[in-house]
RNA sequence: GGGGAUGUAGCUCAAUUGGUUAGAGCACCGGCCUGUCACGCCGGAGGUUGCGGGUUCGAGCCCCGUCAUCCUCGCCA
């Protein structure tokens, strides 16, 4: 060992310690200095520790007045006690400190481009810090963050471990699957004009690696989808990928939930209550408008086309007659929180619902004994009285309804339920809290019994609603020819607080429901056999019945961390165009490069 | 592709709504200080107000364009 090296580390050092000659490697945190004494806290991720350089030792003095802030150290020296009343009790290292006697700078540092420590003072532009992420990575809540991720990942693979799972790898390069999220592709060198696409997700590996009989499967894998960016999505992110062979949807539920709460109890030291309460889709849009609601707070939507028909409101009235639907949600005691600019035509509410594709916000503000509000007048005295019945609603409250095709009205009602409720304070983040979290801080939902397929208008034809693969309830069989739109499928999502942190099915293991599948799609018979061939030549070549889930680990880290924003989850993300700012990535590539590819 | 927000010192922000030489805190540099710990005190340096045009006697502020960053709709089986 050089006699540089740590032989502790920086959070490490404490009253057991006193007397002993250490030696510690780190990062200048702070520097504080005196005529005769020099403190420096030494920063590494374990933690700070103060350091004293004194005149006394004038060789050691002198390299300490040289210093500044993110210069690498290695200090060497006796642990001793600080004197009395001196004592920090803000570090864990705060008893004790070390007395410099030897000192070697390992590396200097420029004056940062922004504050590395944090001392709650303002964090620099998130663009400047992800152009230097090495020195954001640095700060404690990073750091933590990252460790965490560590956690996730490191009680996944304990957990599945035990319970009998395999960790496999499936291939980076693969086949473009035209369903689904836009392909990476990757130009084939030996093939010009031919490509690989970089996986959305395994998902069809893993199936035939239930063909091939490892029943219990799983991968923490990076999965690539070139689409726009939200604050919740990146272009690459990790899923833990899994999939069982001769199981059906209450097993897979079973071992995620188990899952769930041993990463709730190692991350945050937090029970969670099992089973997991289970929302059907149906339920969870007519009366969250969402097919991943938040359950933290309740502002159910409300339907009134009933009560509303009675109305004079030939607004409602005409949505009415062409097929549309009036639901509506009740904001509780906001009536002096919107003013006249929220609320009028075209006012901040409406535009809110608009871009969902409302064409209005109709609105009434709940008196003792009557409504107020410009469309009051449309309304009887009985429909008033039903209307306040059906939201519950009491004076101060302000009802705001929207009446359009259904699936405008769920999309609206659904984001304005999210934005009342963070506006109307009906939750609080965990980590907005002063408390440690607790269980009720995070409702955890299944979402079970979603269609099978949607309709595409743009396309005209049927796509699958989760993916091709997806197994129909077995209830629903006789309508896969009848009514497709009405057959649901053993698909299941998983949401924590309003995301979807996890999605799966039970998969077709019948090369002929496949096939059906498929031609719904308007795949005919020659289409999907150049796609999926190999998939339907392993379902006859003897599939056990399967079926798995993905859960997105970015987002859990998310949840686990207390962040709302995905960046800060991962080590080196891309910004919300998908560049990445410290890289420069994407970048030009060299004429030869391309000429290899026969791209030029 | 559409909508919204932001862009002023190294960093975070201000600038009385178009009017003197664009300010403050932090950081940085110099000096002082015997125990600090986000040390303190005194002083100093630091600006193409993102960029390009325009309106005006006069623009950080108004207009047009453009770039960058974030949020969002579409998109994400």
């Amino acid at each position: 060992m050089s006699d540089w090296q740590r032989t502790h580390t920086c959070g490490e050092l404490c009253e057991n310690l006193v007397g002993t000659i250490v030696t510690l490697n780190g990062w200048v945190n702070t520097i504080r200095t005196y005529p005769d004494q020099i403190f420096i806290d030494l920063r590494d991720r374990y933690g700070i520790t103060q350091v004293v350089a004194e005149i006394d030792n004038p060789q050691v003095f002198q390299i300490a007045q040289t210093i500044s802030r993110e210069f690498v150290l290695s200090v060497t020296g006796q642990v001793s006690k600080r004197l009395p009343g001196k004592e920090n009790l803000k570090l864990s290292t705060g008893k004790v400190e070390l007395k410099v006697n030897k000192i070697k700078i390992l590396n200097s540092s420029p004056v940062p481009p922004f504050e590395v420590t944090e001392f709650g003072s303002e964090l620099a532009n998130e663009d400047l810090r992800l152009q230097y992420r090495f020195l954001d990575l640095r700060r404690k809540s990073l750091q933590d963050t990252l460790i965490k991720r560590h956690l996730i990942n490191h009680t996944i693979r304990t957990f599945l471990s035990d319970e009998g799972f395999l960790e496999l790898e499936t291939p980076l390069l693969g086949k473009s699957t035209p369903e689904g999220a836009r392909d990476y592709l990757v130009p084939s060198r030996t093939f010009h004009g031919e490509f690989y696409a970089l996986p959305q997700s395994p998902q069809l590996y893993k199936q035939l690696l239930m063909v091939a009989g490892y029943d219990k499967y799983f991968q923490i894998a990076r999965c690539l989808r070139d689409e726009d960016l939200r604050a919740d999505r990146q272009p690459e992110f990790t899923q833990l990928d899994l999939e069982m062979s001769f199981i059906e949807i209450e097993n897979i539920f079973q071992v995620i939930e188990r899952l769930t709460q041993k990463i709730f109890q190692n991350c945050l030291g937090i029970t969670i209550p099992l089973p997991l309460p289970k929302i059907s889709y149906a339920e969870a849009m007519t009366k969250y408008g969402s097919d991943k609601p938040d359950l933290r707070f309740g502002l159910p939507i409300v339907a009134l086309d009933e009560i509303v028909a009675r109305s004079e409101f030939k607004v409602f009235k005409d949505i009415l007659a062409k097929g549309g639907t009036v639901r509506g949600i009740k904001a509780p005691n906001a009536a002096d929180k919107f003013s006249n600019t929220d609320l009028k035509p075209g006012g901040k509410l409406a535009e809110f619902v608009a871009n969902y594709g409302a064409k209005g916000l109709a609105w009434l503000k709940v008196e003792e004994s009557k409504f107020s509000g410009s469309i009051e007048k449309f309304f009887s005295p009985e429909v008033q009285g039903d209307l306040r019945k059906a939201f519950d609603a009491k004076a101060g409250d302000v009802l705001l309804m929207v009446a359009d095709q259904e699936q405008v009205v769920c999309d609206a009602l659904g984001a304005l339920r999210s934005h009342l409720g963070n506006l109307l304070k009906c939750y609080t983040n965990w980590w907005e809290k002063e408390t440690a979290p607790v269980a009720e801080d995070f409702s955890i939902a299944w979402v079970v019994d979603f269609p099978l397929f949607m309709w595409d208008a743009e396309e005209g034809r049927y796509v699958a609603n989760h993916h091709p693969f997806t197994a129909p309830q077995d209830d629903d069989l006789t309508y896969l020819e009848t009514d497709p739109k009405r057959v649901k499928a053993k698909a299941y999502d998983l949401v924590i607080n309003g995301y979807e942190v996890g999605g799966g099915s039970i998969r077709i293991h019948s090369s002929e429901i496949q096939q059906k599948i498929f031609s719904i799609l308007g795949m005919d018979e020659e289409n999907a056999r150049n796609r999926f061939g190999f998939l339907l030549d392993a379902l006859k070549f003897g599939a056990p019945p399967h079926g798995g889930i993905a859960l997105g680990l970015d987002r859990w880290a998310m949840m686990l961390a207390g962040t709302t924003n995905i960046r800060d989850v991962i080590a080196f993300p891309k910004n919300q165009k998908g560049r990445d700012l410290m890289t420069g990535a994407p970048a030009p590539v060299e004429t030869r490069q391309l000429k290899d590819l026969g791209l030029k």
